[in-house]
RNA sequence: UGGGAUGUCGCCAAGUGGUUAAGGCACCAGGUUUUGAUCCUGGCAUUCGAAGGUUCGAAUCCUUCCAUCCCAGCCA
């Protein structure tokens, strides 16, 4: 209590750790085993990496386990190319499932016997309705269902039937297998729901050993008890289920029975995490596939350059809770900002250059400046960087008839380069338009890494020497869409914002940047975070603009129009 | 005129009958600064969806009401 060796939790107390607290102080459970069930059906999104820092983070928190699971009962929509980028977003999130890596697939005989079991307890019966007449008869919220005609089957006859629908015997969708529970239950899912249905189609696991497929809420409960899992965490949808989920397990002839416990999904302001839109954005090729760095999918998140690190901590710090919510994206921003500040080297790189000559500095001569590349952190060390008459610096660095808020330049105005000398104004140079298109400036000798007189200058602002810089291409990322909600929409496509990629063909970078190491984010002093690109190449240099920084100015700025 | 849930500051979120109702983001005002960044300081809910009630004492217990979300796949 007293020492410093307290560890940081992954998970900040909430309601489901305190159900977990409880259990393990009544001796309940002596330990914790969860689950991370996806369905092999599509790739991941921000959305599940609450669901796998939750899952993998408590079990962690209770040094208990977390199993990976593959819920692959449908073979219809799943695939092993999804399996294996569900696999590779978790490691890359940061966590692992050791040899606990499962199929739901991998239970099929084991659920195939349970079925026989409730058959034999005269719980489940072999149905030959229509899907049409099934749905006709389910009811709806102000009605009861009505009975199946073929409800009361006799037990052997049932299992005949359901024998005779695993080997093969009856065509797809003539019979099914349901659960006899409660036709007039409030609850749908308790309306004789289906647990097992005849689909002839190859399975990514089983091949074509099954003609017959378990269903979720049959399938799910008992794969959790024969893992034993002991907290069985899911979103708000599938509240409705867990009486369901309860049924089967308290139905069967098995020793374990999970708590299943609903939390809220994750929903951020201005993205979409539904599978059907974000498939919709790549099929409309808005975007540039489910890896574009505006995707909320992980490979988005990768691709744009946000640290694992910093998502996990995101996660952590919205909590979990059953309160339905949109996480505003500052936080996220922040989030990102905060991880990256301690973490990115700094460099130079001018965004839209403007071309500035320092009349009297020598012709030929180049200094060597050392620049630090964290300035709070000296553990980064240092760099040289190449000084010269000829310089770019950013547009927006200078404005003609600026007033004393504006501590860049200005016609007579001084401001300091970084890590070099003082340098002032003298002339705009334009072209017939009008456009600014060089400066002519003066520096002071005397000023580099100090002033000599001790003079102050308001201003600091970045430049790259123009003999020595490499030219790339920067790709600057705003909010995808204009609406904080877009899935609320009628047609979410509306909300897209247009300008949500900006392309500066004609950015520069300082030297010996470009070419170093893939995975490092720069931070591109007074401009934003940047990392290399998937498509980056030695002759075609392409970064990424992780996330800006904060900027005050643009709000004095705003403010002032 | 069905069933299940949720309502604490603009957005999240602690709080579990006795606290001046944590914290983060956002916002506002200052300070430091060779990034208008970072960092630091201060401000920001007499009130917990509403109304009643129980209690010496209620965001926490009770009642009623209101609002919002989910459910009628042989999807998960």
């Amino acid at each position: 209590m007293t020492d410093k060796t307290t560890i940081e939790k992954n998970v900040v107390g909430n309601f489901i750790t305190h159900i977990i607290d409880e259990d393990l102080a009544s001796k309940k459970h002596s330990n914790v085993v969860t689950r991370f069930p996806p369905e092999p059906n599509g790739y991941l999104h921000i959305g599940h990496a609450k669901s796998i820092c939750l899952n993998f983070g408590v079990a962690a928190d209770y040094q208990g386990i977390c199993h990976l699971r593959f819920d692959d009962t449908n073979p219809e929509k799943e695939s092993d190319e999804y399996a294996q980028a569900i696999q590779r977003d978790i490691k890359w999130l940061g966590f692992d499932w050791g040899r606990n890596k499962f199929h739901a697939s991998d239970y099929f005989d084991h659920l195939y016997g349970f079925a026989e079991e409730l058959i034999e307890k005269g719980l489940a019966f072999v149905d030959d309705q229509s899907p049409e007449e099934i749905r006709e008869n389910r009811g709806d919220f102000n009605r009861p269902g009505v009975e199946s005609p073929y409800r009361e089957r006799s037990v052997e006859e049932n299992l005949t039937l359901f024998r005779g629908m695993k080997a093969g015997e009856f065509a797809d969708g003539s019979k099914v297998l349901r659960a006899k529970i409660d036709m007039q239950s409030g609850n749908i899912n308790m309306r004789d729901p289906v647990i097992y249905r005849i689909k002839r189609m190859h399975h990514i696991h089983t091949g074509d050993k099954w003609c017959i497929y378990p269903m979720y809420d049959f399938t799910h409960c008992i794969s959790d008890a024969l893992e034993g899992i002991t907290h069985s965490l899911c979103t708000l949808e599938f509240e409705d289920h867990r009486p369901l989920y309860d049924w089967v397990l308290d139905n069967i002839d098995i020793d374990c029975h999970p708590q299943q416990i609903e939390f809220s999904r994750l929903n951020v302001s201005f993205t979409v995490t539904s599978k059907r839109r974000l498939n919709q954005l790549v099929e409309q090729n808005i975007v540039d596939g489910w890896d574009d760095p505006r995707m909320s999918t992980i490979s988005g998140l990768r691709r744009r350059g946000y640290p694992p690190a910093a998502i996990r901590d995101f996660v952590k710090q919205v909590g979990v809770s059953k309160k339905e919510s949109v996480i505003s994206m500052t936080v996220l921003e922040d989030v990102i900002r905060h991880h990256l500040n301690q973490t990115s080297p700094r460099v130079m790189g001018v965004l839209d250059p403007l071309k500035v000559v320092i009349e009297n500095y020598p012709e030929d001569q180049v200094e060597m400046l050392t620049g630090a590349n964290h300035p709070q952190d000296e553990s980064f060390g240092s760099r040289e960087i190449p000084f010269s008459r000829e310089i770019y610096i950013e547009q927006a660095d200078y404005k003609a008839n600026a007033n004393r808020k504006f501590f860049r330049l200005t016609e007579g105005r001084e401001v300091r380069l970084r890590h070099a000398y003082y340098i002032t104004c003298r002339e705009a140079i334009k072209d017939e338009a009008g456009n600014v298109i060089e400066l002519r400036c003066t520096y002071d000798p005397e000023s580099r890494g100090g002033t000599a007189d001790g003079r102050k200058v308001k201003g600091t602002i970045h430049w790259i020497s123009a003999a020595h810089a490499e030219p790339i291409e920067v790709r600057l990322y705003d909010r995808l869409f204009n609406h904080p909600n877009p899935a609320s929409m009628d047609n979410f496509i509306d909300a897209v914002n247009p300008d949500s990629l900006r392309i500066l063909p004609n950015a520069l970078l300082e030297p010996g940047i470009a070419e170093q190491d893939a995975d490092v984010v720069y931070q591109f002093e007074r401009n934003a975070y940047f990392k290399r690109d998937k498509t980056h190449e030695k002759d075609k240099p392409v970064f990424n603009q992780v996330v800006t920084m904060r900027d005050s100015w643009a709000k004095v700025e705003q403010s002032a129009e």
